[in-house]
DNA sequence: CTGCGTTATGTCTGGTGGGAAATATCGCAT
DNA sequence: ATGCGATATTTCCCACCAGACATAACGCAG
């Protein structure tokens, strides 16, 4: 029985400034295109509404066309929805964290071997 | 002239409760090989000792055989070296990274044909 | 046996990030 | 007209973290 059951990967994309794609970001416009609204995705992932808005306000702002369209009012009260870019750059966020953990199992295996996480006890 | 220089990829290497070991452990492991201290690489990278000291902690309690060695007192004062696991750990991820750069290059270009980055001026 | 530079460790404190909550606005249904 | 549910935005507040600072121990050089 081994005890490391599996290295997750978190890759993160850094353009200066902050500007940062990640894990977390590409999770919440997933779920945004599964749920049609920025607070189901986020109350999905445990979050509040202000910082999943300020998520999708900085996914917007990062790219020359907003990722994600919203709108107030109607007969449910509003939702949002994934632009045709935001579809691309989330199944290329995908496609890039595919590639890269496929890519990095040889030496993932070599990490194994020197067997990492011992207790880890605090 | 293409405003996007160039994504800087960090990985993540993620096992639960917080045990993670990133590019901030991995360049400081590299510097303490350098420098043969935790204080000077901790300067180098423009961080206090007592951070340093906490990484190299952490270092050394999530794998099963400490990866770096350190001592008090004698002719400079003390210092830290690697131990052999730690060499093999920073050699791994090294190659982690590059692997994953490299087989990331092509979802990358299509996330560059979309044009990242636009003003994000504050 | 004194000095020095480093490791090792604790305490205090200021800044900040994020949540909670309040408020406004929108557009359709009824 | 009124209600509803979601987006949009502000203000307040607090927990947590990281740095600053203090202190101790260590072991060799001189």
């Amino acid at each position: 029985m081994s005890h490391t059951p599996d290295p997750r990967f978190r890759i993160r994309l850094d353009y200066g400034d902050g500007v940062v794609l990640g894990p977390g970001k590409a999770e919440l416009l997933e779920r945004i295109a599964g749920t049609g609204s920025i607070s189901a995705a986020g109350r999905e992932m445990g979050m509040s509404y202000k910082r999943a808005w300020q998520l999708v306000e900085a996914l917007n702002s990062m790219f020359r066309v907003p990722l994600v369209l919203s709108s107030r009012g109607g007969a449910r009260g509003g939702g949002a929805a994934l632009t045709e870019a935001g579809e691309q750059v989330l199944a290329a966020y995908r496609a890039l964290e595919n590639s890269a953990k496929e890519a990095s199992s040889q030496p993932l295996a070599t990490l194994r071997a020197l067997r990492p996480e011992a207790s880890a006890r605090k």
